[in-house]
DNA sequence: GTAGACATGTAACCAGTTACATGATTTC
DNA sequence: GAAATCATGTAACTGGTTACATGTCTAC
């Protein structure tokens, strides 16, 4: 889960470990991570090949098509520290090699082909019971990698595990929520309700999705559009 | 978490381990657990001293006033099996001293008075961050056992983290969402709605929570009155 | 030269999971 | 007596957490 998303934030740029983190938060509510699962995570992936380490402070090298690898942190300090730090050899080890002898400085990661290959494929196929909740909302939020017949049936097998859901909660009636104390009743109706909100929210996105590219057609997708139809309440 | 759960249903009635399981599960679909975690689980409490064991297959013993503890299973099998192995002492060790020799048949478990203290306090004393979803969950399902104050204090407390988190996506507004995909904006704005709704949902059971006992006073609430105002939708 | 933000890392723990092993009892 | 179901349990693992330790750099 964790790694996907990392795989999934390098794909869009490279970055170091702190910033992921903070990116990382603003996929959702959900995913705050600490840095104690985070780091061991992006050196797990180092070691399998997935990331590579573009050394200490050597920011976005080669890379010119991409965003400059540290632009919306708000912070001045960090920054130009660890821009130093790399460029300039920092204080100790400076008659180096020239860089990356100190630790504790910004290592910033890319994603390798084999990283994208393995993000592609998780990315894909998802769990054999179906993912939950935070699974889904993490393919949703990456979904726009993959090609428009498995993002449909990333869409539908979701909805069909809350149309699942939904029937069964149907089918609790009457006697059974008569016993229920009015609290418990009350969330189990709530929860229905979500749950039946959640269906035609997926819906409206599977419409959207059927009506943007009617299977490998055509059409560029008019680049504003929204998949839920929703706009401009801002 | 669990263990909170386990107490909970225990407090109701006496239970073994697989039919607690049951139990479990039907307290919400985010609930089921594995048998890898509930005996565990239910060994910590004995050794905790807060549940006990009534002893292989002694059901209910010495409790006329409770429910006859193996009501519901809607089996036969293994029912009149570990009744059978407790009453007259089954296959093997049957000339001893009548029962609980063999391993492998149903224990009973009761909750203990040092159980219901714990029990109490954990549903009182919400954790320092505020509790998540399946806390709530199921601090609300057993919540009838808190007294009103403590029970509007859970509603209040998760009430004002809902309303907060509301309050921080609001702020994100105009640019920052303008640059999210479509995919991801649609799931932002739906989680968006599904929180004003939590919140909204939880003014109604706080609402007629006060309605309910105007702190510490006069009038006898009206007995069917149910908390979300939810009624006779069957 | 010290307070504070940025940055990386490790160790111990936690609350669960899966896979496996065992056994009791009923039913056919 | 074999298969199905009920019932309890252990071991290894998973995917995170918190608390702690360390270091780098800026700003004052």
């Amino acid at each position: 889960m964790l790694e996907i998303a990392i795989l999934g934030l390098l794909k869009e740029q490279d970055l170091h470990g702190y910033e992921l983190r903070k990116r990382l938060g603003e996929l959702g509510p959900a995913s705050r991570v600490s840095f104690g699962s985070l780091y061991p995570a992006l050196n797990r992936l180092q070691r399998g090949g997935l990331v590579e380490s573009l050394g200490r402070g050597e920011v976005g090298r080669g890379e010119e098509g991409r965003a400059p690898a540290s632009p919306a942190t708000g912070s001045m300090a960090g920054e130009a520290a660890a821009f130093r730090a790399g460029r300039r050899g920092g204080g100790r080890g400076s008659g180096r090699s020239g860089r990356a002898r100190s630790s504790r400085v910004r290592k910033v990661y890319r994603i390798t082909p084999r990283g994208e290959d393995h993000f592609r494929d998780h990315l894909t196929r998802s769990p054999a019971g179906g993912d939950d909740e935070r699974s889904f909302g993490l393919r949703l939020v990456f979904c726009r990698y993959l090609d428009p017949v498995d993002r449909l049936a990333l869409l539908e097998r979701r909805r069909a595990q809350l149309a699942a859901r939904l029937a069964a909660a149907r089918a609790t009636s009457g006697r059974q929520r008569s016993r229920m104390d009015p609290y418990t009743r009350s969330l189990v109706e709530h929860d229905t309700e979500s749950v039946a909100r959640d269906v035609s929210w997926l819906d409206d996105l599977i419409a959207s999705e059927r009506a943007r590219g009617p299977l490998e057609t055509t059409r560029p997708p008019a680049p504003t559009a929204s998949p839920s139809g929703a706009q401009g309440t801002d």
